[in-house]
DNA sequence: AAGTCGGGGGC
DNA sequence: GCCCCAGACTT
């Protein structure tokens, strides 16, 4: 058994050295019209026109790529647009209220990135005197930005010679050098960082970044590439080996785990009561109404039951309005089922006056709402139970 | 190394 | 449904 193990092991071991020959081998074939030639040629014709690339301004290329960590272009633009109009430099964003600061980002997801992003410009001001640094090494000392961010930053907007490596730059790199090695490894990580570093031209760092981003988002996508017309097809090892859907390699997925939330729109006198989020969980300083999460979903008669005991709701009689169906909510790695009950009470308990905000139903859009609050509310006539008066 | 954090678009 | 998007941070 010993032997056996011993000879896997040097089996791998020779995998990976031939691999290393092949890709040895891609640069042969790439010498006479080189990898970043040929990403040049195609990116002189294709190249998005993206607000973020007519300007110099380091702070709102920094804002951008927090802004599209994990978010589409689409997605991002109008984001983008609000947030340098909003808090136009590093200072207005350092002086800014969070609140004010989370308003602008409702919707657009992974909420730690706005308290990051306002941390950094504090960072910034307090640290660097007010001036982004220039380097991809210190600029991954700024919160929130990492690896990525801190590579595109230092080539966009200073020309520093080191590769942005994005999802799109897996995706290609995999695709045409036949690399299996997982993207979400940190093997696999420093693997295509290196690769990239040497495909990288030191004149143009900032461009070459900027057109295998293009390349990954428009010619090399992640389902039907087009590959008919891809100016590296004679060179890609998936193309030529009908090996697309195989590449890039991930190896983590885990299947949702279900969170069941309670909602209580509290009706009193017109007006009802909402209360920021607190700790380490989704939604992070979003607000939201008082609400009570279960291990499991609650029929009907539990959750009246259920009612009874809810701190916020004792000392007080409780008229139930509306109860709404389950509505599915997915996150990338959550499935909620939220219930929305919608109740007239007589005599708010301390624990409303105390810990929650109250304030007029129709004044909840001045707050930052999770999605699923925000679309609910758009979805349902809500106000009209808290119009009539009783 | 694995888990956590959102929302949306494309197929 | 499922995948993945110009990832970062915590445990």
């Amino acid at each position: 058994m010993q032997i056996r193990i011993a000879n896997i092991q040097v089996l791998s071991r020779l995998i990976k050295l031939l691999r290393l020959i092949l890709i040895r081998f891609f640069f042969f074939l790439f010498d006479s019209m080189d990898f970043s030639s040929i990403l040049f040629m195609w990116y002189a014709t294709k190249a998005r026109d993206l607000p973020w690339r007519n300007t110099i301004n380091p702070y709102h290329i920094w804002v951008s790529e927090v802004i599209l960590q994990q978010t589409r272009v689409v997605q991002g633009i109008s984001y983008y647009y609000r947030f340098i109009e909003r808090f136009p430099s590093i200072q207005s964003l350092a002086d800014a209220d969070i609140d004010d600061v989370m308003k602008v980002w409702q919707g657009l997801g992974y909420y730690t990135r706005a308290r990051n992003l306002k941390a950094g410009a504090i960072q910034v001001m307090e640290q660097y005197n007010g001036i982004l640094p220039k380097s991809y090494k210190e600029l991954q000392r700024i919160k929130g930005l990492g690896a990525y961010s801190a590579a595109a930053i230092a080539s966009f907007a200073f020309g520093e010679a080191v590769p942005a490596v994005d999802g799109n730059v897996y995706r290609i790199l995999s695709r045409i050098f036949g690399i299996f090695t997982p993207i979400d490894s940190s093997t696999g990580k420093k693997e295509f960082f290196s690769l990239a570093n040497e495909l990288i031209p030191k004149n143009e760092p900032g461009r070459f970044n900027q057109a295998l981003i293009d390349f990954g988002a428009l010619q090399c996508t992640p389902k039907s590439p087009r590959c008919t017309d891809c100016p590296f097809a004679d060179y890609c090892y998936a193309y030529k080996n009908n090996l697309i859907v195989a590449l890039p390699v991930k190896s983590k997925k885990k299947p949702p785990v279900e969170r069941f939330f309670y909602y209580f729109m509290i009706k009193h006198k017109g007006h009802t009561f909402i209360k920021r989020r607190q700790g380490k969980d989704i939604w992070h300083l979003l607000y939201e109404f008082p609400m009570v999460e279960t291990g499991a979903r609650l029929g009907h008669d539990q959750l009246l039951e259920r009612m009874d005991s809810l701190n916020f709701l004792s000392g007080s009689k409780v008229n139930v309005l509306s109860i709404s169906q389950p509505i599915r909510h997915l996150l990338s790695h959550r499935t909620i089922w939220a219930t929305f009950i919608i109740l007239e009470i007589d005599n708010p308990n301390y624990i409303l006056t105390e810990e929650y905000v109250r304030i007029p139903i129709v004044g909840v859009s001045e707050y930052s709402l999770p999605r699923l609050i925000d679309a609910y509310m758009a979805a349902e006539p809500v106000i009209k139970y808290f119009s009539s008066k009783k």
